[in-house]
DNA sequence: TCTAATCTTGACTTATTTAGTCGGGATTGG
DNA sequence: CCAATCCCGACTAAATAAGTCAAGATTAGA
């Protein structure tokens, strides 16, 4: 899982549209005003919703008065779909699947730790849906330790 | 909290310390033995030792026969303390500091959520000790349900 | 005191990834 | 037809990360 300027976009954008949507906007939404309120540049964010299209996250109406619209209810998409969609899947490490990996303990020991890591982003942002991030649940910036207990 | 390849190293190199010792090696260390145990170049480790040292987490000796010693015991050291000594800090974003960002609401929430994740990443490392790393505690490559309990 | 082993430092180079641009094409409503 | 929009692939630029190199300082032991 990759955390990259890319993948916020992505969530940038579709919480956008989620946000039009709820409000009452008319779809599909264009694009060109999503990149402008999110201040993020049209041909890039173009590219961000190819992969999102394709990945079946938003339909894409064609021609004039067209545009993106969201393919499931804001409440059945989470901030993991999105990311997954737009950032490479994660890369596994040879090390596990080439067998036991039995040379040098310390590496793979380490290995593990990260592809915990690994699983515990992705079930966090499994746990928040694109609903949860206009709500603004699941998202508050406490310090304090309750800030675990949709994890567990 | 970045994650790189840097982070990995020094995680790797303080594992393989804490394991040698505990192995009953002498101390202190040679960079270049854990440079050839982790397959890393020995100019890059010198590099991020350098970080570990100003940050306390390491001891060095110098001269012959010196190298480096965990300055505190492996249940004392945490992985997050050593990928945030080699890493640098997490660059806030302006948005918050800077007032209450009331122009574009979406921003902020994605935002605060990415805010949260990095908290959360941060939350674990830090309950993983380099003794629980040579131990393979918290470190279980599980795919179930169960690999976040000690978040909880 | 000489020497080899080791840490120490900073500048430099190279590789990789990420972000962003550009030009053109296809589709559609009016 | 034409303007608005999605669509696509190639390209460029910037940032970051990874790695190298050269020279120096310190110390143990012969």
């Amino acid at each position: 899982m990759k955390l990259s300027t890319r993948g916020r976009y992505a969530v940038m954008a579709m919480a956008d549209m989620a946000q039009q949507v709820s409000a009452g906007a008319p779809s599909p939404l264009r694009l060109g005003a999503i990149a402008t309120r999110q201040e993020i540049s049209l041909a890039y964010l173009e590219q961000i919703f190819s992969d999102l299209r394709r990945h079946g996250l938003v339909q894409s109406t064609r021609g004039a008065h067209g545009g993106y619209s969201l393919a499931k209810d804001a409440t059945e998409i989470n901030v993991s779909d999105i990311v997954l969609a737009v950032d490479e899947p994660l890369d596994v490490t040879r090390c596990r699947q080439s067998g036991a990996c039995m040379s040098n303990h310390v590496r793979c020991l380490t290995h593990d730790l990260w592809d915990n890591l690994g699983r515990q982003i992705e079930t966090y942002l499994q746990s928040v849906s694109l609903a949860d991030v206009i709500a603004g649940d699941k998202v508050e910036p406490k310090i304090g330790g309750e800030h675990n207990a949709h994890l567990s």
